[in-house]
DNA sequence: TTAACCGTTCGATAGTTGTCGAACGGTTTC
DNA sequence: GAAACCGTTCGACAACTATCGAACGGTTAA
């Protein structure tokens, strides 16, 4: 089964818009959030994320944008990728990452 | 001078993104926004936020709101309108006030 | 198998935040 | 002027949150 799953996701059906935007009224969050926002799998260990915290602060935030939907978690024997789900969000909240996205 | 404006704003050009994020990531003020989204004056009195909290909570909230940017105070006698800076933001942060209003 | 590595979790802590009722000041109405 | 009204501010409080270092478990490398 796949409830052993170590980091489950939300069904986006069940994301809430408000819990997506407290998500990202997170300075590192939405850093994080601009840069994996091609979409693509990046590498949790990236030391590019630009962010002075520890690594169990680090953690916190992959969690927190994780479980309000933002992205999944991709498990590589001990590393991890971080990925938006780009293509639901983009469903879900038409116009959303592309707004976060053109810098203001 | 204006300096003793009651109800002083951010001018658009320091607001953060992430400041804006943040205010709409609360059920209450992301109620707010969306009924003044039409970039209208709305009574501060209106019965219909259909919020159930307390007068100095709702204060509060719209404190946040101002302060985060998003609107502004405008005051008649002893009462007060609120209205989203519909204008400024939508050049400022195009489609994210479009996104918002779409309903997930 | 031992060591190094990756990332989470735990426990603690300080700061922030949402909430309320009471009190207050300004405005309108009587 | 007195009373009613609108909305803020104050003080308090509980809940949440961002942060850290230490410890831990799983995986890879030596």
């Amino acid at each position: 089964m796949a409830d052993d799953d170590p980091f489950p996701i939300p069904d986006m059906a069940e994301v809430e818009l408000v819990d997506v935007l407290r998500a990202l009224g997170d300075p590192a969050r939405l850093q994080i959030v601009r840069k994996v926002a091609d979409g693509e799998p990046w590498p949790k260990t990236d030391d590019t994320w630009g962010l002075n915290i520890s690594k169990s602060t680090l953690s916190h935030h992959f969690r927190t944008l994780r479980e309000s939907g933002l992205t999944r978690t991709i498990v590589h024997g001990r590393t991890h990728d971080i990925q938006l789900r780009r293509a639901e969000l983009d469903k879900k909240f038409p116009g959303l990452i592309d707004a976060i996205l053109r810098e203001g």
